[in-house]
DNA sequence: TTTAGGG
DNA sequence: CCCTAAA
């Protein structure tokens, strides 16, 4: 429990935070910068006093360049500026001045929101008309900044207000370039926007915000390389989902308002990928669709691992993966004949097929259960427990039915009483946790059983020596179950090495166990403590 | 890769 | 058994 927790704390977490909130950070520092940019340039033209048709095509130009939040901005500009009085303006603070307004003005109004005239009459349809259109825009753009919004409006009303002296050391520090030139970029970049007005995904209010200032914005791209680890994107987009489905929402209603913002608001994402490993974007190329997913889709839990695995190498054929799939794959029946040519039975027999077979017919038999094929390889079990004769038995090559089933997972191979034993003597050699060595000396002959299943089964023998131990006079040789007990003798050894080796957890003991192992069997994956 | 633990 | 975190 208290390693648990210890573990599930760490500091992992933390840096991911950090690396995760690092996209965030910077996109809102590129806002930022866009902002400041944007009271840069109201400053300079409040303090150049430049012509009214000058002003509102400013005002586009602020709305174009900065995309989502232009909006909000310009429009707070413009009111707390002052210096732009177009009467279209009149309502920004929201539908407040709409009952005011004549039905011409809310015509005017509805021009001025929409672009386009309107010859509706209906008061009250140019008003409910205006204030969603204006909620709209307004809605999203203030989704879309939240913590930097206060800050850096704030400091942009202050500099507006007062002008030249703050504005000048902005300019100065963002880029060593005359206001005019600065403007001048983006004027630029808002003409091309305007040219072909929509349909261009590419040029961005990033874009333009790297002309200013971008050699932070870029190292922070290149470090944000990592890619979590499934569990940790899991556990993070938790934190995360909130900003990234902000995100997904202000794509989505930009997309529908104002068209190139939602590519640019999205490039950051690919721009980390290009730049080396998959961030937070992934290629899902399943079924060759290549469809860009925004962050992981954090749809399942538990374990697709398989059903991935061969659904990846069925759906495409991706060689490396696949190949390497297969290659794990043959391994093991390889290694199988190899270990059985020591013992008798069966080997020669079956090792060739697994190998002939082909690689086909793997995946549809991830469907089935194949588990049932050891039964027979029990009976042998059993007989060479009752002979007592603590030999002889395992050599099981378990008909184990074609492994490389794209990863499916290893067959259940029940412990044979001689492996146990084998276990405990290695445990008493080598000591608990000397997993590999164990596994490398006394287990040589198993080439199964990786040194995570001896650890594994060591595990449940502990247990089961804690808990069968205190009956162990009631019920020997129960039928109960349909496995074979493990021998009280070997039990009663795994308790010593476990007292002697400080393995036995104090109090705790067996009452907890006895509860736990009351538990459903989860499909039988847990073996039972005491059985083989 | 190996260990340790949770599932 | 599987999966992962840590080391």
């Amino acid at each position: 429990m208290e390693r648990r927790e210890a573990k599930r704390i760490r500091k992992p977490t933390k840096r991911y935070i950090e690396e995760t909130s690092d996209v965030g950070s910077r996109e809102s520092n590129g806002r930022l910068v866009s902002l400041v940019e944007l009271g840069k340039r109201i400053a300079h033209q409040e303090e150049s006093t430049r012509s009214e048709g000058m002003n509102t095509s400013q005002s586009q130009n602020l709305e174009a360049c900065s995309s989502s939040q232009g909006r909000s901005i310009g429009i707070d500009a413009s009111t707390s500026g002052g210096s732009i009085t177009k009467p279209d303006f009149s309502m920004l603070k929201g539908e407040i001045c709409l009952d005011n307004l004549s039905i011409k003005d809310l015509q005017e109004t509805f021009k001025a929101t929409f672009g386009r005239e309107t010859s509706v009459k209906d008061k009250q349809w140019l008003k409910r008309r205006i204030a969603m259109g204006l909620t709209n825009s307004c809605d999203f753009s203030t989704t879309t900044f939240i913590i930097e919004d206060n800050r850096v409006v704030k400091m942009f009303k202050g500099e507006t207000s007062k002008s030249s002296a703050a504005s000048e050391d902005l300019i100065a520090e963002a880029g060593n370039e005359t206001s005019g030139g600065l403007t001048d970029v983006c004027d630029k970049e808002i003409n091309v926007h305007s040219d072909s007005d929509a349909k261009r995904p590419e040029s961005s209010l990033l874009e333009c915000n790297s002309v200013g200032e971008d050699p932070n914005v870029e190292q922070r791209v290149a470090k944000r390389v990592r890619k979590p680890t499934k569990r940790y994107i899991e556990e993070i987009s938790e934190g995360e989902s909130r900003e990234s489905s902000g995100r997904m929402i202000t794509l989505v209603r930009s997309s529908e308002n104002g068209q190139q913002s939602a590519k640019s608001v999205a490039r950051p994402f690919q721009h980390s990928q290009q730049e080396g490993r998959p961030t937070v974007t992934r290629q899902d190329s399943f079924g060759g669709s290549g469809v860009q997913v925004p962050f992981v889709s954090r749809v399942r839990r538990s374990r697709p691992r398989e059903n991935f695995m061969t659904l990846a190498k069925l759906q495409l054929d991706d060689i490396g993966t696949s190949t390497k799939v297969v290659k794990k794959a043959f391994e093991e029946p390889a290694r199988m004949a190899h270990d059985d040519a020591g013992n008798n039975v069966l080997k020669a027999s079956l090792s060739p097929k697994w190998i002939g077979q082909p690689l086909i017919a793997v995946s549809e038999e991830g469907k089935h259960h194949p588990e049932r094929i050891v039964e027979h390889e029990n009976d042998m079990e059993l007989k060479s427990i009752n002979s007592f004769g603590y030999k002889s038995d395992d050599s099981n090559v378990v008909n184990m039915p074609a492994p490389m089933g794209g990863m499916r997972r290893k067959h259940h191979r029940p412990w044979s009483l001689t492996e146990v034993v084998k276990l405990v003597e290695g445990v008493a050699r080598y000591g608990a946790g000397r997993w590999s060595e164990i596994k490398r000396l006394a287990f040589a002959s198993y080439s199964y059983r990786t040194s995570v299943d001896l650890k594994d089964k060591w595990r449940n023998l502990l247990r089961a020596s804690l808990t069968q131990l205190p009956a162990e006079n009631g019920m020997q040789n129960s039928r109960k179950h349909a496995s074979i007990p493990i021998p009280a003798p070997i039990l009663l050894r795994v308790r010593e090495l476990a007292e002697t080796q400080a393995q036995v957890p104090p109090n705790i003991s067996s009452s907890k166990f006895a509860g736990h192992s009351g538990g459903t069997d989860r499909n039988s994956q847990e073996t039972r403590p005491g059985y083989l």
